[in-house]
DNA sequence: CTAATTTCTGAACATGCATTCAGAAATCAG
DNA sequence: CTGATTTCTGAATGCATGTTCAGAAATTAG
């Protein structure tokens, strides 16, 4: 008899089962950031995974399902990297810095992961309805931000300034970097980030008080 | 015996032809806004317009050409309605300000175009190599970005920064507009653009001379 | 070793899609 | 009015894909 589809409430997932998950997800993972959402099939990851397209659906309910799984593993290890940074930081500025510089770290240390990522994203968002992401999976990076930014204007760090524009536009900043890196593997990361913390320190930071920059 | 597919440099293209071609252009907009490209199949194109999918294919080469075609209206007549603003500024602050405020405005005008667009190039860029829509169409945006910003380095106005790094996120904070508009049509562009303004003044603007500062 | 269970295969199926095409319908020319 | 041309139809075609499934192969249990 056939066995039923694996739910996470299962007791014991074998090793192979989680071996081939694994497998699956990293090969799902290649083949979207390499050819694209759109033709990423499931005979394409299969055969990258050297199996039938029958493992992949007797190890996940269906494509959604495991594009759902591709998400929730690259953000969640994205999260894992960054966000141990950032809440070391004892002041906004410094936090904001920190988070953008992660945030790129983690493109240049994952540039597949991030690409798949933002491949899934923009074909859902461009698709209407059919999200393929949950939104809980990618909406912590904007609360971070939200977060940072609402500490900084409570504390005259920063100036007023809209933080919901904020936040979108510091994060489509960070979404447009995969395809860039795609395009041009020899882009300057660390030259990117620099130019990114930069641009967004002065686009948020209050006005030094005039008698503070009086000369003598 | 059936006609050849039409190409621009036929004698005289009928009345009806440059109708339905704008109807159809018209009705795949709205389609590909509405439902998102995934979904938006010649069958739905042609069932908005009225007629069946073997018009589109009389008047249109296939579908990848009338998305290339949706791809030139819009643009095109986006570009005729901020340029002329542009060009008659006379320092590159105004400029790019002005730049963003006509861009915000074309979107506030003309929200469905846009978002069609957006989705339309979403899905080219999470496609892999299959690109709807040729370069030369939507590059001359960022080359007037670029223009603006490299006009203002030299005459002083801006600091020094990146330039391709500036355009970029100004582009994407620009692209981020349509599709939070189509999640919530009570978003205030007005108030969207004067922060763009604002954020964008701020991260490409020199340091004022400290003598300029001093009060009295 | 034998039987049960897990893991895997590959063909079959259903669906949705762009595209083709023979010919109908409408329009136009003379 | 009549024949030619333009415009349109809708069924047929071919293709790609996600999914199902009966059973083979491999692994594990006793």
């Amino acid at each position: 008899m056939h066995s039923e589809i694996r739910s996470a409430n299962q007791p014991k997932p074998s090793f192979i089962e989680t071996a081939r998950r694994a497998q699956i997800i990293d090969c799902a993972v290649e083949v979207i950031a390499e050819l694209g959402f759109a033709q990423a099939s499931l005979a394409q990851i299969a055969k990258r995974a050297g199996v039938s397209t029958g493992v992949i659906l007797y190890y996940f309910a269906g494509k959604d399902d495991l594009i759902r799984e591709v998400g929730v593993h690259v953000f969640t290890t994205g999260r894992s990297s960054i966000e141990p940074l950032v809440q070391q930081q004892l002041d906004a500025r410094s936090a904001l810095r920190t988070f953008i510089e992660a945030s790129v770290a983690y493109i240049a240390a994952n540039p597949k992961k991030v690409l798949a990522i933002m491949n899934i994203l923009r074909a859902g968002r461009s698709d209407g309805g059919t999200l393929k992401i949950d939104p809980t999976v990618y909406q912590p990076r904007q609360i971070g931000f939200r977060n940072i930014l609402e500490w900084g204007q409570r504390d005259g760090e920063f100036r007023t300034f809209s933080v919901a524009v904020m936040v979108e536009t510091i994060v489509e900043a960070l979404d447009a970097i995969p395809s860039q890196l795609a395009a041009d593997p020899s882009l300057d990361l660390d030259a990117y980030a620099k130019e990114l913390v930069e641009l967004f320190d002065r686009a948020t930071r209050a006005d030094t008080p005039v008698q503070e920059l009086r000369v003598r």
